[in-house]
RNA sequence: GGAUGGAUUCCCGAGUGGCCAAAGGGGGCAGACUGUAAAUCUGUUGGCAACGCCUUCGAAGGUUCGAAUCCUUCUCCAUCCA
C-alpha cells in the first residue's frame, strides 16, 4: 500500500487542494513539506504529536519534511478555533518555548545529513519591513474573502484584533519564503489551519505562478466532539517532567470505547491489517485494545523501557493495589506532630487533594482507602513507623500515591 | 471622540439592600453499578483550628447598623454612531 492510500486509510487526512498532484508527489517520495509549530508552551502535546508521526510517516517514505517553529508567529498569535484573543508571549518565554520544541522535535524526526530540516520563521519574519511587505503581499489579498475565512468566523462575534488577523498573511508569507528557499512544495497542518493554508498556496501562485499544495490533518476528536488530548489539568504533554509517562499511559489507557479504534489508527505505527482485525472487539477484548493503544504510544514518546514500566504499574496497581514503582512523596520530619499525621495533611501533601475541605470530603465519602483499607474517621493519625515499607494512599478509583518516610 | 449595554465562583448564567458562600445548568470530585469504558442513579463542589470564623461577585473609594445589589471614579469588553 502506498503512503497516501495508507493515510486515507487510517483517517488521517481531512482536506486536500489537490489530491492527484499530492498522491503522486508523496508516494514518489517528491515531496518537500513543512509543518508549522507556534511555540505557544514549553512543551510539545499530543496534538503536536500527530503531525510529528504524520512527518515521520511521510519521511519513511522518501520525502523531506521541514519542521517550522513559529518563533515569529509566535509573537502575533493564531486566532483560529479561538474564542479569545492568546495571551501576548515576550520574546524570552517564546525563545524558550522554542528550544524545548527543538529538542524533543529530534526524538521523533531524523534530522541527519539533510533529511530533514528545521527551521524558525523568526529567522525571515522579524526583519520584514512593515511597508514592504505591505507592497509586496498585500495586493494579494483580500480583506472580503479574509473575513469569510472559517478560522475567522468564530472571532467575528467576540471580537478580532488587527493584530491576530494578520496571522494569516505571516503564515501564507512562510509558506512563500519556504517554496523559494527550499523547493517546499507543501504544507500540512491541523484541520483548523486550512484557510491559513490556502493563504499560502494562494500567494504562491499570484507571486510566482507555481503550484503549491496544502493538506490537512484530521482533528483528533473524541466521540463527544472535544479535542484529544487534554485533561481537566491541562494538556497532556510529551515532557515527562509535565506529564509522567504513567500518566500519559493512563490517558490513553483510559479513552472512551467509542475513541479506541480511531486512536489506534491515527496515532500508532501498527499494521493496518492488525488493526482492521481489531473492529470486531468489544466487551472484554476491546478493553484490551486500549492497553495495546496506550502502551504503542508511550512506547513512541517515552520509549520502550518508559512504556513497559508504566503498563507493569498500572497492571500492579489495578489489581493488588500496590505497586513498586508508583508516584511516591516523601515525607519529612516537620511533617510529624509529635512523631504522628493525619489522614487530611497526608491527602494534602500528596498532592491528592488540593485543599484539607476537598480532603474532609473525600474521607467523608468513602473515597480513601490506606494500605487497602478504607479510612472512615477524618481524625485518624498514623505514627512515623507506619510509614516504614511506604504506605499506599488511594483517592477515588484511580489515584495512587505511595508515602514514604 | 459620542451613545448604549455589560463584567458574578472552574465555565455558562440567575441574583438589583439583610433570608447570599450566592439559584439553575455544565464541568470536576466521590459513592453505587461496571471492564481502569460509556450510560444511569446518589452525594458533593471557596478556605479554615468548622454548629463558628475568614476571603470572594472587574478595581479603588464612599453611603448604610448591614452592599454582589446604592453613589463616585477608574479599567476592560460588546454593539451602534463618527
Amino acid at each position: 500500500m502506498k503512503i497516501y492510500d495508507e493515510l486515507v486509510a487510517r483517517g488521517l487526512i481531512a482536506q486536500v487542494t489537490d489530491e492527484e498532484e499530492i498522491k503522486e508527489l508523496i508516494n514518489n517520495g517528491k515531496a518537500t513539506f513543512y509543518i508549522g509549530f507556534d511555540p505557544t508552551a514549553d512543551s510539545l502535546h499530543v496534538g503536536h504529536f500527530m503531525a510529528l508521526c504524520l512527518m515521520k510517516r511521510l519521511q519513511m517514505a522518501g520525502n523531506k519534511p521541514i519542521a517550522l517553529i513559529g518563533g515569529g508567529t509566535g509573537m502575533i498569535g493564531d486566532p483560529s478555533g479561538r474564542t479569545d484573543m492568546r495571551q501576548m508571549m515576550t520574546t524570552e518565554t517564546i525563545q524558550h518555548n522554542c528550544d524545548c520544541f527543538k529538542e524533543q522535535m529530534s526524538k521523533f524526526i531524523d534530522f541527519s545529513e539533510g533529511k530533514a530540516l528545521m527551521v524558525n520563521n523568526a529567522d525571515w519574519l522579524m526583519d520584514l519591513n512593515y511597508i514592504e511587505v505591505l507592497r509586496e503581499v498585500g495586493p494579494h489579498f483580500s480583506v472580503n474573502r479574509m473575513l469569510t475565512a472559517e478560522c475567522y468566523k468564530q472571532r467575528m462575534e467576540k471580537g478580532l484584533s488587527f493584530l491576530e488577523f494578520n496571522y494569516m498573511i505571516m503564515q501564507s508569507y512562510d509558506f512563500y519564503a519556504l517554496f523559494q528557499k527550499y523547493g517546499c512544495n507543501m504544507q500540512f497542518g491541523g484541520d483548523d489551519q486550512w484557510s491559513n493554508m490556502l493563504g499560502g498556496t494562494e500567494l504562491i501562485r499570484r507571486k510566482l505562478g507555481k503550484n503549491a499544495y496544502a493538506m490537512t490533518i484530521t482533528l483528533l476528536l473524541n466521540s463527544e466532539g472535544k479535542k484529544m488530548g487534554k485533561t481537566q489539568s491541562g494538556a497532556v504533554w510529551l515532557d515527562p517532567n509535565k506529564t509522567s509517562p504513567f500518566d500519559f499511559y493512563q490517558y490513553w489507557r483510559n479513552v472512551a470505547d467509542a475513541d479506541v479504534l480511531r486512536c489506534i489508527r491515527m496515532l500508532t505505527f501498527l499494521p493496518l491489517e492488525e488493526i482492521d482485525k481489531m473492529d470486531s472487539w468489544e466487551g472484554a477484548q476491546l478493553n484490551q485494545a486500549k492497553e495495546i493503544l496506550a502502551y504503542e504510544l508511550t512506547k513512541l514518546v517515552h520509549g520502550e523501557e518508559e512504556a513497559a514500566k508504566a503498563q507493569e504499574s498500572a497492571k500492579a496497581l489495578f489489581s493488588s493495589g500496590n505497586a513498586a514503582d508508583m508516584p511516591s512523596v516523601t515525607l519529612t520530619e516537620e511533617d510529624f506532630t509529635e512523631g504522628a499525621v493525619d489522614i487530611l495533611s497526608l491527602l494534602v501533601k500528596s498532592g491528592l487533594t488540593p485543599s484539607r475541605s476537598e480532603a474532609r470530603r473525600a474521607v467523608e465519602q468513602g473515597g480513601v482507602t490506606v494500605d487497602g483499607e478504607k479510612v472512615t474517621d477524618i481524625k485518624t493519625v498514623y505514627s512515623a513507623d507506619v510509614f516504614a515499607d511506604g504506605m499506599v494512599l488511594k483517592k477515588g478509583k484511580k489515584n495512587f500515591r505511595k508515602i514514604l518516610k
